[in-house]
DNA sequence: CAGGACAAGTTCCCTAAAGGAACCTGAGTA
DNA sequence: TACTCAGGTTCCTTTAGGGAACTTGTCCTG
């Protein structure tokens, strides 16, 4: 598939999605958040190809978003729990669910509820400004350039875009 | 590639996953919603094959989350807009956003910033609870069965996890 | 009014990543 | 010693994605 590496581009959404953007990705951190740690139940779970579990794997161990824990000493195995890094993708998940739930739950309603535990009441997860608590939405923000801005593919959009909001197009 | 396909399982995240779970779709949705909406521009910007855009905003079309509009009469010209359904895919970018700048901000800090208009500071997203407002984390939440649950591939976790947290294993 | 520029795609060929399914290995345990 | 199970590998095939050139319909300019 040659895909464009977007590691080392510019944008912090081309870098999470370079590690996320893939059909399996968010469905393993899914499970793992959710409890289910091992490569055989989390290949019956997703129905993904063992092939492909090991690679994802691989990968999610190699950026420090999962590590390998033993979790009996017995018969020597080990299961997958996610890192700190890997617990503050939950919440790209819950958006990512929470925008499923929106726009493809049936008329059945939502498959799964999210509990918050500590108000005690089935949740629905807002994005709000850490500032002052209000929601955010694209309308009600910009993006600016930050200190490690640069051009690049895909943050070729800053330059214009701060210039003119209308007109914006990069020359190259 | 033969992807499974994800759209008939009964996990929300598994049906936004399905669309934009590639390497694409997140990066034009970025994009489109910070104002580059020109396919000629998106390619640009992108560094996307011209194939490639165009089906991914077929794609887009097709799920309504995009729609095509006149931006000019004289040579008749379209571009692409957000449909309130694209929209509120903004919390999800902004969630992978903000991850990205947490664990792969180099020295030079992160490239973009996030500007709330209303309260007229850069913000940096807190996904929260919407009964108290509270954060949202993986460890203060816990997934139930919904009113559209049921057992299939990517959903069997429900089962298992809610028997008992523990030692979750779906017999088949 | 011919020639070039633009925007917006489409077509062709090639490569590599995903799927399927069988195979492998090392440690229990009957 | 044979069997089972967890956790992966290996092999083969299919196909989405990249690159880049080509196409089509409208302006604009000399």
């Amino acid at each position: 598939m040659t895909r464009t590496p977007l590691v080392d581009v510019a944008c912090s959404i081309a870098r999470a999605t370079d590690l996320f953007g893939d059909a399996w990705t968010a469905l393993i951190m899914r499970d793992v958040l959710a409890g289910v740690t091992r490569f055989d139940d989390l290949a019956r779970d997703l129905g993904i190809s063992r092939k492909t579990l090991a690679a994802k794997l691989a990968r999610l161990l190699d950026e420090d978003v999962l590590t390998r824990e033993t979790y009996q000493q017995r018969p020597a195995r080990e299961h997958y729990v996610a890192t700190e890094k890997g617990k503050e993708l939950y919440p790209v998940l819950l958006a990512l669910m929470n925008w499923g739930d929106r726009w493809y739950a049936g008329e059945a309603g939502p498959p799964a509820r999210v509990h918050h535990l500590d108000c005690r009441s089935d949740t629905v997860p807002v994005t709000t400004c850490g500032n002052c608590g209000e929601a955010l939405t694209s309308d009600n923000t910009t993006q600016l350039p930050g200190p490690g801005g640069r051009i690049g593919p895909g943050t070729q959009v800053l330059g214009p875009l701060i210039a003119s909001r209308a007109g914006a197009r990069s020359d190259e």
